[in-house]
DNA sequence: GTCTATAAACAGATAGAC
DNA sequence: GTCTATCTGTTTATAGAC
């Protein structure tokens, strides 16, 4: 396994910088001292902060949606949705971190719209996932979705997205966990 | 109407600042323009930004709170809860704000032990009046809620957390409008 | 109470040597 | 590519005159 590049380690340290303070609440100045690189190097690879929130939204999404669409089809609905919420348990109470999207939600008006753009399709697509394991549900044992699988699945994922907020305030992931054993109702 | 002192017109200014931009997101300046006095005389009432933050949690909640206590009990659970989700509507949609506590829980890496605990008094709050407001809708039609009322308002409450968020990443209400509508047919 | 003045640190960003 | 050096502006905060 060889170093992994400069460029890469800037990346693998801005990712969960973010996610545990936020696009204010991190600099240049730490990154140059978690990598090991002046910060005029950082702006070698990425010449401006956005430029690089941009590319660490990307690869934070392509990671994120990668882990869900490896999630088994064929599974019950009801295992899926957990295995979806297993996704954040860990972040949230090891780390102190939320969602990388959620937190640059927050953060949205000192984001340029590109970013936006990409975390707009990143909360849709978390959307249309729980939609389709809902509809899945549904065939399973015909009952208990509240609404439309569509507006169902939007609302759990905003549910999601406030957990994560709510177990870190309280420091329990039984916040979390509630939400995994409401899902369970729902399919 | 006399003219507010300076002490209530820094607070009146800090709370949308802190629900549009978050605490690393304004500043003393940001202040001293928009009431008029220097940054010098803001440290003079708020020796520090965590002694402004924390007056700024306590008035938001007091206002929040009472506002919600003022819904009127004898009305259909249904309304009630209609009436607490337009507390939120306003303030995303017109004023690209979001709850000062959702906030400032995504930004709880940088504040004191004392704003994590009123955070977490004000979510408990409104979880706490969700709950009562459920507990009621069974009574009136008994069946609906998944799980019991307290795990259920938990959720919702952080949908609306969550629900402020992608409303006001995707500029539009309907997300907001949704979660209402899921609480119909809870109650 | 409000001001001027200033401190000491930090931010994102750039020029140019090596 | 990475560095030194620097720019320009910002931050929270304090001392002391008025």
């Amino acid at each position: 396994m060889e170093t992994p590049s400069v460029r890469r380690r800037i990346l693998n340290h801005t990712i969960p910088l973010i996610m545990a303070r936020g696009y204010n609440g991190f600099s240049y100045r730490d990154l140059s001292e978690l990598v090991g690189v002046k910060t005029s190097s950082i702006h070698y690879y990425f010449p401006s902060k956005d430029d690089l929130v941009l590319e660490a939204v990307n690869e934070y999404s392509n990671n994120v949606l990668n882990s869900i669409q490896a999630i088994d089809a064929a599974l019950p609905a009801e295992t899926q949705l957990a295995k979806y919420a297993e996704l954040f348990d860990s972040t949230v109470i090891d780390g102190n971190q939320i969602c990388l999207c959620g937190m640059l939600a927050a953060d949205i008006g000192w984001l340029p719209e590109s970013v936006r753009l990409a975390l707009q399709t990143f909360f849709m697509a978390n959307e249309d996932w729980l939609a389709k394991v809902l509809r899945q549900g549904l065939e399973e044992r015909p009952f208990a979705v509240n609404g439309t699988p569509d507006s169902a699945a939007r609302m759990l994922y905003a549910a999601y997205q406030g957990g994560m907020l709510a177990s870190r305030l309280f420091r329990t992931e039984t916040r979390l966990k509630e939400i995994q054993a409401a899902c369970k109702i729902m399919t």
